[in-house]
RNA sequence: GGCGAUAUAGCUCAGUUCGGUUAGAGCGCGGGAUUCAUAACCCCGAGGUCCCAGGUUCGAUCCCCGGUAUCGCCA
């Protein structure tokens, strides 16, 4: 097989917050992908990176009262951590706001400009004149021009889903002052998008460099003609200053893809590699993006064009994956299902999730989900229940009868062979990205392997002394077939993989297509090497997440009023039974310093009601008075006497409240609804 | 609002090259067998209006048209 050349990247995770099990997806894919060729005996690096500019990590820092390089550094740590345990394994995991990152952008920039694909021109933007700051859409806020909902980002209603221009907003305020934003007038540099569209024409539609779907897609958005693309911001900005225009910074999306190239421009200085053999314009080797499928247009559209008119390469393709749902819903704070790495972590073990996402990856952008009955089931079934069990069943027998010492030959030639066989159909599942038919094909292996075992009945033979020849084959070729099976998983579960090397007493294993079967060969002690999943440790991590929640909560901001609570069905509310009551009777709590008792009638009937209003009205001011009651409310004890129903009423308290009353022409004992 | 993707068993998903008899797998469930193995494994079984409605056709889960729901994109 002729050796490739292949660089590999995931999206660069943001420096504003830890990882999250959303994140994962793709990093998990990628590591899979590339562990795999490396496994195949393919020159493979996987690289990656901290994406560290822009406004939100500007803000972010200040609010924590530490520089924005404090901030990064701290986030950047966080994340390796958290790659690691996952056994993401990059081969170089760089930061966008680094020495190559600035003079490759740099460098980029003035190749473009030299080439005529840079132009400026003054726009009118949104500014902040308390803050003294330009405002991107998603940091004004006001109310939806269409629908009215409040609270809605300068770009679009999330309520009712129009898009608009900021200026549209009614009530607009800037997100970070609460200033009302003027309109300024300032200078921006643009990217000449439009000068590649023949290329990118070509280069969307040409067989391989994309998924269909992401082709037909890009095509759509050929079609309505390219525009310029707005690269610079203007001062403050947590970025790189563009060169020769004092208070203009690179826009983040300019240079955080640029943070691929020098990624690996920094792993040349350790690694002896020929930068250009990789990146120059006629590169012949391998470079691959995986993405997620919100990022296509800078990844399919930008960045070949940068690449293209800045004189490097292109990627050989770009792979986008879906996003993440979990239970069938988009991951939610409130519901405990935004789960980070860490939080994952302290809990379970990384190689579940792993398998889970590899049973259910394909290489197209629908998205997964994460429905956490399954991913028990799976999980447990498969790896637990299938693949370590055939080590589990025949090792005992090899150690106790044999001394640990495989069998002289493999008596299941034809056997052993079928799952070599399978080596290459599960290669080119992996190989594009096919990660669930290949965890299908491994574990069907995995149910022929236990059913073999199952024909055999060693528990049978190990009864019968003259027999041992025939256990100790057996045996012998349950293993390795379980063997197989765990080079076929290596590139999702490293760390079982490199168990069971060590428990079969071999050489870490690449991939197989010739192998000879372990014969006459010492084997160590089997320990169990994957347990099952506890149902109860998924819980923990639910009630983890939102705990996470509720302490990232307390930092924001209060707002007025309480939040609205979690929204409830129709027949929730119609449980509750509002009536229309007249108050025939008030009077003061004895020894109670804020109710009062009051007696409400309800038409068919009156009610004892104790209320905690005291601090607001006086008997005499209720005497008479319509307002609403819960009628149906279960009668509760208190210290002074059973109150059997709720009076409605709103405020803060103390004098500040206000017992709820109806029109004109209600009477008592009519239903609210 | 425009565009796209998806909709198949309780769950997660295949599949139906070109439309053709009884639409599959794994898990779960029920039954049996078994006890080497981490209550694992093995065998058998039940379970489907292939989202809905219309059309083309001798015949539609598949093709066409129109809906509905979910997800996404609209720089």
């Amino acid at each position: 097989m002729k050796k490739r050349k292949i660089l590999a990247t995931s999206a660069l995770p943001y420096a504003n917050g830890p990882i999250h099990i959303g994140h994962l997806v793709e990093y998990i894919q990628t590591d899979i992908w590339t562990r795999f060729q490396k496994q195949r005996g393919h020159q493979c690096y996987y690289l990656c990176a901290d994406d560290t500019h822009g406004t939100p990590i500007m803000l972010r820092a200040e609010s924590e009262g530490i520089t924005p390089e404090t901030l990064i550094k701290n986030i950047e740590t966080q994340h390796r951590a958290d790659f690691a345990d996952f056994h993401v394994k990059f081969d170089h995991y760089h930061t966008t706001h680094s020495k190559e990152n600035q003079e490759l952008s740099r460098l980029i920039y003035q190749r473009l400009k030299t080439a005529g694909h840079i132009s400026t021109r003054t726009i009118t933007q949104a500014y902040d004149p308390e803050k003294e700051m330009f405002l991107s859409d998603r940091f004004i806020k006001g109310d939806c021009p269409k629908c009215g909902a409040q609270e809605q980002y300068g770009d679009g209603c999330e309520k009712c889903s129009a898009t608009y221009a900021p200026t549209d907003l009614k009530n607009a305020i800037s997100a970070i002052s609460g200033a009302k934003p003027i309109e300024k007038e300032s200078e921006h540099y643009f990217f000449e998008l439009p000068h590649f569209t023949e290329m990118l024409q070509q280069w969307t539609t040409e067989h391989g460099n994309l998924q269909t779907e992401v082709s037909n897609k890009l095509a759509e958005w050929l079609q309505g003609g390219l525009k310029q693309w707005d690269i610079s911001r203007d001062a403050p900005y947590f970025g790189f200053e563009i060169p020769d225009a004092p208070g203009k910074y690179f826009y983040v999306w300019l240079d955080a893809p640029i943070g691929y190239i020098a990624s690996f421009k920094n792993f040349c200085t350790t690694e002896n590699l020929n930068f250009d053999e990789f990146w120059g314009k006629d590169a012949t080797t391998e470079l691959y993006h995986f993405i997620g499928k919100d990022i296509i247009y800078f990844h399919a559209l930008f960045w070949p064009a940068i690449l293209t008119g800045a004189n490097f390469r292109k990627p050989s393709a770009v792979f986008a994956h879906g996003f993440l749902t979990v239970n069938g819903e988009k991951m939610s704070k409130s519901r405990g299902t935004f789960i980070t790495a860490r939080t994952y972590l302290e809990h379970l073990n990384p190689e579940y999730l792993r398998y889970y996402f590899a049973a259910k990856l394909s290489n197209n952008l629908e998205d997964i989900d994460l429905n956490f009955e399954d991913f028990s089931q799976r999980v447990n079934s498969d790896l637990v229940g299938k693949v370590v069990n055939i080590a589990s069943r025949c090792s005992g027998f090899i150690k106790k009868r044999f001394e640990g010492n495989l069998s002289e030959k493999c008596s299941e030639p034809e056997l052993f062979q079928t799952f070599i066989d399978a080596n290459e159909s599960i290669a080119n599942r992996y190989e594009n990205r096919e990660f669930s038919k290949a965890m299908r094909e491994i574990m069907a292996l995995a149910d022929k392997a236990n059913q073999y075992i199952d024909e055999k009945k060693p528990w049978i033979i190990a009864k019968e002394d003259h027999r041992s020849q025939e256990l100790h084959e057996t045996c012998s070729v349950g293993l390795n077939l379980f063997r197989l099976l765990m080079v076929y998983l290596k590139p999702v579960i490293p760390n079982l993989a490199i168990q069971a090397e060590t428990f079969l007493n071999s050489e870490p294993q690449g991939w197989v297509d010739h192998l000879q079967p372990l014969l006459s060969h010492k084997i160590k002690a089997f320990k169990p090497l994957m347990t099952r999943v506890e149902a109860d440790k998924i819980e923990k991590i639910i009630e983890a997440s939102k705990a996470n929640l509720e302490k990232v909560t307390t930092k924001v901001p209060t707002k007025q009023f309480e939040p609205i609570a979690n929204e409830i069905e129709f027949e929730d509310f119609a449980k509750i039974d509002l009536r229309i009551a007249k108050i025939v009777n008030a009077e003061s709590v004895k020894g109670a310093d804020k109710l009062l008792q009051l007696t409400v009638d309800i038409g068919d009937g009156k009610l004892n009601v104790i209320a905690g209003i005291k601090s607001a009205y006086s008997p005499d001011d209720l005497k008479g008075k319509l307002t609403v009651v819960v009628a149906n409310l279960k009668p509760r004890k208190m210290r002074f006497g059973v109150s059997e129903g709720m009076v409605l009423a709103a405020g803060m308290g103390g004098k500040d409240l206000w017992i709820l009353s109806p029109d004109e022409g209600a009477v008592a004992g009519i239903r609210v609804k």
